[in-house]
DNA sequence: CTAAGAACCGACCGGTCGGTCGGGCCGTAC
DNA sequence: GTACGGCCCGACCGACCGGTCGGTTCTTAG
């Protein structure tokens, strides 16, 4: 039978991985701190991984999966353009502030050289997102009848919104006052009717 | 008489280093490497600089200088604050786009940990932008008399405008079909209007 | 019980890193 | 001339890194 989730080796080393590369950053954690935060020995930590840039890329996908499942999963659900659009930006807010999603920022803002091959994996689901994002907005313009033309391409929309986005985990502290519902409405009306509505 | 400009070595090693930071990283750049890349040797490089973190420190405070020069300076000079915002707006982004101010991307991205004196010496130079900013929108605000209060904080408004903009090193490319000028009408026109407008 | 394989340990390796140091070169002052 | 300081070289150091390896312990199937 297949590995209880919450005591598979492996998953253990990506959570406290994750924590520590979160923290300290990737090249500032070494395998031994990896190893001792799970009361191991570096030896024993080379049995369940390869590399260090393994461990680095199972983090990575495995962050891609969560954006999957939490995200564009429930969102292509909806059939509503504006309401999909709506919702997406709650979820992808929901996905960066999680305390127990880790990979996320790690993903969001490592950038260390993995194999060409595994690197492309990456960037492909990344793209596939963006173009995913650039659709919906593209739709979601047209059955909005702007008065002219829309001045705003979907392509530079969705750059903006994930930047928006994205950019949260530099400066958003848990304890702070801006909580996350609020961020979610602002960043919603923000991007719907620009910051003066 | 004073050093000139050109020709100071401080300031060429500072060039040298942000150049490769910015391609490499900080931790992936080696002293050898900086010292290399300006025909100079290790031990040569360290009559200059007392340390990688002196390097790393002088850079983000002349990023700072630099958004002090080329974006808080200029603007502060403008009248009226509607004019004031779209002129930050521009020359924010004409700042991160740069080919010749790689300081600012290395600044953005890069937070190894520096002493804490001088950690607080930087954070404190980003907070003073981050206020400048938050004032300026709820001055716009002020101006621009909403239908009913405004949904949107200053706070949240500048934090989201920082991101759009701060984000765009992370995939603009100078050779893509996305275009600086081109960029900043379309992201003024999102936070003061929304994507849809 | 035994045997086998998974899990693990800890010593170790080659290499690189940030940083040091003693000394050499060279323009300038006297 | 010579003494001196700024500038620089290149050999070197200790620490630490990612990764390896031979061997030990634990688990489990038969």
């Amino acid at each position: 039978m297949s590995r209880d989730a919450a005591t598979d080796p492996r998953q253990e080393i990506l959570r406290a991985a994750a924590r520590l590369f979160q923290e300290q950053g990737y090249d500032a954690t070494s395998m031994n701190d990896v190893a001792t935060a799970l009361n191991l020995s570096k030896g024993g930590l080379y049995h369940h991984f390869q590399s260090k840039d393994e461990i680095l890329f199972d983090l990575m996908d495995h962050a891609m999966d969560i954006t999957q499942d939490q995200v564009l999963g429930p969102v292509k659900a909806i059939a509503d353009p504006e309401q999909r659009l709506r919702t997406l930006i709650r979820r992808h807010i929901a996905v960066v502030l999680s305390e127990r999603e880790r990979e996320i920022t790690v993903m969001l803002h490592e950038n260390h050289p993995l194999s060409p091959g595994l690197r492309k994996r990456i960037n492909a689901r990344k793209k596939e997102y963006i173009h995913f994002l650039e659709n919906l907005i593209a739709e979601v313009q047209r059955t909005r009848p702007a008065a002219g033309k829309p001045k705003v391409t979907p392509r530079a929309a969705a750059f903006a919104l994930l930047g928006m986005i994205n950019w949260i985990y530099q400066w958003y502290r848990p304890e702070g006052s801006l909580q996350e519902e609020s961020l979610v409405e602002q960043y919603t009306a923000i991007f719907f009717q620009g910051a003066f509505a």
